[in-house]
RNA sequence: GGCGUGGUAGCCAAGCGGUUAGGCAGUGGUCUGCAAAACCAUUAAGACCGGUUCGACUCCGGUCCACGCCUCCA
């Protein structure tokens, strides 16, 4: 069991993870509003969970991960009903393409993931709880809502002080019902704008807040306590904070030991939102030509708590990356030399330092300098004829290591088996052309392999066809 | 207005009070019929002004700039 330390966001300072039952990690991160296709923005915080669960469990911990999908809010209500759909209807496409992007990302599935719709007598039934504690009540226009100011320590996520805060918001002069503006929806009255999206409650017709699904789904899947929470930094205030409003004041102890939260994607200096409409999804990229494993490489180049600014540039950058280890994996199964012993230290200081490196607080800049560093020694060894079939094998055996985490390298998988067979024909024929220096010929095949889309490219013992 | 984060070489991006971060690009080599790929080597930094220190990119203060949250938001 490696010792791992995480940047608590409630002490604002990195701390050892002790979890609550020893060797078992439960976290519980917030998923997407299933009203529209996620953009890669999103993407960067479910990648940074990916990372954090493939590291606890490299680590040696058992983990446990529940994702909500909020399946019903504002915006899933009015874009169904734009779209002339049932809600159900509606969300499940979004639903569907979600994880259909998880895949295409390779982040690891979560253990549960519960959705609003599914939870809603869950729900009310916390909601009542905290009427009866004294922290919600019914206001006139139907809606419950929570009383902030009776719990004294609302704020302490954020570190915001409400008394502070209040004088400098822009109140609205038509938030009324509520004792103080900054009191939140529990539970919210059905109105004409909602349609037929209703459930039945003690308070009449509505649904609930957005709040209480996590605190009631954590509950529910977690515990009352439970080890780590996680989200995008935009999510910390008021989202966050108020779930330990709710759940603390409800269940009289505490919610979460460890909160960590990630930074923005950005684009050219300014957040990815869909709001600014400066944002790509992961489909659009794919339509450009890049693939999951380069885009999953790029959102774990920079570490979880910087800003991560996105560009094509990195996108190919990735690409070179990536292709020059695939290159480094090919070599290596081939190898044969004559051992000169020292590559098996040289594997297990890599293997040490890149589980230090993320164990400190998720550290992927770190790891990633020493996964290059293997593949420097690997390269310069297999130069040399240093590696042995067995020391080939063991850098291999690295590389599947670092794998289990960065899930891009297909250490195993070759990098061109579909071609089609007329294709290897030709490059065949053209193996033959250039073996009898017949160069025009060669080229000429060349040429006309690249108008039907693959460049081929001379290899020691044949060559490789790329598709373009 | 309140709270918070950050400014590192052409681009991306870490650690660290003194010893090469790393990747991409560039440059020079190796290999090669040509091309490409690959490999090796290598250039280049710390927004600005002060302070502490034998020594600061790293600590402290200030200035400027950028971004985020406070309203749905990963």
């Amino acid at each position: 069991m490696q010792t791992v330390y995480f940047f608590n966001t409630l002490k604002r300072k990195r701390e050892e993870f002790k979890p609550l039952t020893p060797g078992k990690a439960a976290m519980y991160t917030c998923g997407p509003t299933v009203y529209n296709f996620a953009h890669i923005g999103n993407f960067r915080a479910y990648m940074f969970e990916d990372l954090l669960r493939r590291t606890l469990k490299l680590c040696g911990y058992e983990v446990t991960q529940v994702m909500n999908l909020t399946d019903v809010d504002d915006k899933t209500i009015r874009d169904s009903q734009a779209a002339g759909m049932s809600l159900n209807d509606f969300t499940a496409q979004y639903k569907k393409s979600f994880f259909e992007d998880l895949k295409e990302l390779n982040i690891e599935p979560a253990e549960y993931y519960p959705a609003a719709t599914g939870h809603i007598p869950e729900m009310i039934e916390l909601v009542q709880t905290l009427i009866d504690k004294g922290f919600g009540y019914v206001a006139n226009d139907g809606c419950v809502y929570y009383s902030i100011n009776k719990f004294p320590e609302y704020g302490k996520l954020a570190k915001i002080d409400m008394e502070n805060q209040i004088s400098g918001v822009r109140i609205q002069n038509d938030e009324y019902e509520k004792d103080s503006v900054a009191d939140f929806a529990l539970w919210k009255a059905w109105t004409e704008a909602d349609g037929d999206v209703w459930w039945d409650s003690p308070w009449g017709k509505g649904r609930p807040g957005w709040h209480i699904e996590c605190s009631a789904m954590s509950m529910k899947y977690l515990g009352k306590t439970f080890d780590i929470h996680t989200g995008g930094i935009d999510n910390m205030f008021p989202h966050h904070e108020d779930e330990i409003a709710q759940s603390e004041a409800a269940n009289g102890c505490a919610y979460v030991n460890y909160w960590l939260h990630c930074a923005h994607l950005i684009v050219n200096g300014e957040k990815m939102s869909k709001s600014a409409g400066n944002f790509f999804t992961l489909r659009q990229l794919l339509e450009k030509g890049y693939t999951g494993r380069e885009m999953r490489y790029v959102l774990l180049s920079a570490h979880y708590r910087k800003k991560l600014n996105f560009t094509f540039e990195a996108l190919e950058s990735a690409r070179t990356t990536l292709k020059r280890l695939s290159t480094l994996f090919e070599r290596l199964r081939d190898a044969d030399g004559e051992s000169d012993g020292s590559m098996t230290g040289v594997v297990a200081e890599a293997k040490e330092k890149f589980i230090t490196a993320l164990a400190d607080d998720l550290n992927t800049s770190e790891s990633a300098a020493v996964i290059f560093g293997l593949q420097k020694e690997a390269n310069k060894q297999l130069d040399a004829g240093t590696l042995s079939k067995e020391d080939a094998e063991a850098v291999l055996d690295c590389f599947r290591l670092f794998d289990t985490v960065y899930g891009v390298f297909e250490v195993d998988t070759g990098a061109s088996d579909d071609v089609p067979a007329e294709i290897v024909e030709l490059a065949e024929q053209r193996k033959a052309a250039r073996a009898a220096k017949n160069w025009a010929e060669a080229d000429a095949i060349r040429d006309k392999l690249k108008t039907l889309g693959y460049t081929v490219e001379d290899a020691p013992d044949g060559f490789r066809i790329t598709k373009l």
